[in-house]
DNA sequence: GCAAAAGTGTTGTCCTTACACCCATGC
DNA sequence: GCATGGGTGTAAGGACAACACTTTTGC
């Protein structure tokens, strides 16, 4: 059993550092950048925005979309201007995912990434810039990317996976109406697996989190869908909470 | 709907970087720590382990493991290199949990870290240095930490509670031999809330991953609880995956 | 024998799964 | 009318929540 120890006087009055200024400035530093892993959905796949790396030593390779963070810079403002510099787009969410800061992963030198996902409808935000040729890339048919990027990537995805389970991220990838066809295929190309359509409908049904806009598809060779819209409200009024023991 | 831009000559044989080196030099660089929140169990409470600050600004006051990152060395390396250093302690797990980066984080000046949690066994790993008054303080007693640690250990809260309900963290939190009342209480001191016990012991008999070690508690001024033993070979040959749309 | 906690079983409800048939539309 | 996918209902099984009594030990 541990024993607290006293807090004697000598550990108690031992000098304190009172240039802290001094002290930082004697750690050793590292160049800090953020990884944006963009992800969209179209023709019932998932996809991820990558940029031509601009280095020769990846000459040809694509690469996630990122920038070092400027001095006096928020992690998540970074992040933010990345993607707005890059795309041209705003209003999306990003959320930080995790670092990664092997010092070998930068042909340059060690560079730290704090990486950050982004889901986005590729229908409702358009593409303004296309530097670097910025586009879409079917996730499925990425083999290798620049830097650690596969890797960052997949890892992103697994993060996606659990996440979009427990929380309704998946509509962001979607038309702001759409076919419950459209939200299970959206469900099924992010899991990997095959759901049972009537159980998939009975589910958010019974969630009471889709509102029924009285519209139909349009354009389909066979019976038209009724379309959707997700109730954010309503979800943000009555976020579950997670009891359940299970693994 | 967007179309493929095309490779076009002009952007494809754009000028590459070839001085890679040259690049990262350029870019802005921060000090890089990483700090531990690490977590112990003992009289039916959740404990972290705290040092006194050294720095005058947060004179008194008491803060997370950390220690800045060393030229070319790994993230993970780092933090079970501030363990160690800090708490004499190896063979720990630790996980990374997220990055921190406000630049008004430290009063020194921008310092970017990257938090590992830990759970461990209090009375299996011996504290085997004091400095700064290392000792376990209650979770729930301690209200002001130096910096943003207080965020950062409230952060790390939430991420064990979800975290310990899908794996089977707790039991590094746990002696060898445990009986199912200590399970419990380590589960309500976690979660924050008091679970019934009877559906409790169903659940984990269930799951099948106890081992009973045909032994009994000592010195309890009451019927003695079975001990047992977690089966972590079974369980790792065994993991659940997780499709379960819920939220 | 009294206090304190261990140990145990049943029941109802809800959620999940598996599965089959009719319906609306385009061609 | 035929092909395609939309839309619905039911039954069985499993998990979970609620709940009360007996048992073992120390004192």
């Amino acid at each position: 059993m541990m024993k607290r120890p006293p807090v004697s006087e000598e550990s108690s009055s031992k000098r304190l550092i009172t240039d802290a200024g001094g002290l930082v400035a004697s750690y050793p530093k590292v160049p800090l950048t953020v990884d944006c892993v963009i992800f969209g959905f179209e023709e019932n796949e998932l996809k991820v925005l990558l940029i031509r790396s601009d280095l020769e030593a990846y000459k040809g390779l694509w690469s996630l979309l990122g920038d070092n963070v400027k001095n006096n810079e928020e992690l998540d403002a970074a992040a933010y201007r990345v993607l707005k510099e890059r795309t041209g787009m705003a209003d999306v969410y990003l959320e930080q995912v995790r670092s990664f800061g092997s010092p070998k992963r930068h042909p340059g030198g060690r560079v730290i990434t704090v990486v950050y996902c982004s889901l986005l409808n590729i229908q409702h935000h358009e593409l303004k810039i296309h530097d670097n040729e910025l586009h879409w890339h079917s996730y499925a048919s990425i083999k290798e990317l620049a830097f650690d990027h596969a890797s960052i990537m997949h890892f992103c995805h697994e993060w996606l996976q659990k996440r979009i389970q427990e929380h309704p991220l998946g509509f962001s990838l979607l038309p702001d109406k759409f076919s419950l066809r459209e939200l299970q295929n959206l469900y099924e190309a992010i899991l990997g697996v095959s759901l049972d359509r009537r159980n998939f409908r009975k589910k958010f049904a019974s969630m009471g989190l889709l509102i029924d806009v009285n519209e139909l598809e349009q354009d389909v060779p066979h019976r038209p869908g009724k379309l959707y819209r997700f109730n954010f409200e309503k979800y943000e009024k009555s976020k579950r909470k997670w009891i359940g023991i299970d693994f």
